[in-house]
DNA sequence: ACCGGAAACCTAGCAACGCTAGAACACTAA
DNA sequence: TTAGTGTTCTAGCGTTGCTAGGTTTCCGGT
């Protein structure tokens, strides 16, 4: 029969979806170090190998943790912009937004913007999550003069970087909200 | 004789420092996955045990090439600003030192930025030179009306965001020149 | 109902990793 | 010359990502 080959398909599928929530959930409590084959595997309630009948390896398993969050991360933007007046309103939802994310994500955060490079990103086939995402940026920000995207490009980076030095121990935590307000002046 | 084990000391300070020197060509020259404690101990042409007489472990090798590069980019930082009148040229002048090192150098400013969190940063007992770079940062910006230090964290994060994403090929890469002039814009 | 073939799955193992114990060596000082 | 102190090496441990080969399971046709 047809439908029971589909079946088995769909089961395959789900299977893939339970490894990438194994993996994400594992390097959120553990860090991405602790996320090896053998623990992932056990915790999906499998053998090693099948991993790789779903994955080419490791690091496409990252990637598929990297597409889902981002995935999150565009659907929360979208949010916080959605009811939020344009201008520097508008800034601070976003960069809020983006912040929570990674603060309350980091592994996933990780996976997205630090660790993977197999993930095509600024080209045409990059995936669609990650350019909508880039869209939300571009609206909160003044139409721009100069090329159209390099204004979002910037205000990207100083999300990021605001991020992941703070997630990692190299800024002050406690000045999170002032570094904020900050983003929205220059920005908004 | 005590002048004998102070040259030994000498010695073995000097291989140290061929250490840390030689795991920074073999970052650069193939990755810092390439980096593995056989293949560095092969170059100094020791056996792998040597290198921990010298240091704690990989890591601590990792946190000698940070500290080295972040003595570098101190300098380089100094020398830009200094022949710079105050404003925006200072500020197009240090983004451009920035970036420039983290292109010449992306081996040691993954050790510095991104890779190791076992050096202390945003707390007193940080490296001298990290403490400078931060100042000469603050230096060619606006006097600051809030928190000082504030705006210099923002500062530096635009910075470290575009150069982290560049690097890793999350930005189009020919666009630099244009991200450059908005950061002037920005923060001039 | 049964059996052949294919798909799915696991056990076992490889090379390479960071790191360490303990033997072998070299060299200084009496 | 010898005792003793450091220095350096060989060998090996446990773990990593990944794979080969055999075993099991299950579908599809007679």
């Amino acid at each position: 029969m047809v439908s029971i080959s589909e079946r088995r398909q769909r089961e395959l599928a789900k299977r893939a979806e339970l490894i990438v929530d194994a993996a994400r959930e594992l390097a959120e409590e553990q860090g991405w170090d602790a996320v090896t084959t053998r623990r992932l595997a056990e915790r999906v309630e499998y053998s090693q190998p099948v991993l790789y009948s779903h994955f080419a390896g490791k690091d496409a398993i990252v990637d598929a943790v990297a597409v889902a969050g981002i995935a999150e991360l565009t659907e929360r933007l979208r949010a916080a912009v959605a009811d939020a007046s344009p201008g520097r309103e508008a800034v601070g939802a976003a960069a809020r937004a983006y912040f929570t994310f990674a603060v309350d994500h980091p592994a996933a955060y990780q996976a997205m913007f630090t660790l993977t490079t197999g993930l095509p990103f600024a080209t045409d086939d990059a995936p669609q999550a990650l350019k909508d995402s880039f869209d939300e940026l571009t609206k909160v920000l003044p139409p721009a003069s100069k090329n159209p995207g390099s204004l979002t490009e910037v205000f990207w980076s100083t999300l990021h970087g605001i991020a992941v030095l703070a997630a990692s121990g190299r800024m002050r935590p406690e000045h999170q909200e002032e570094r904020l307000s900050i983003v929205i002046d220059l920005f908004g």
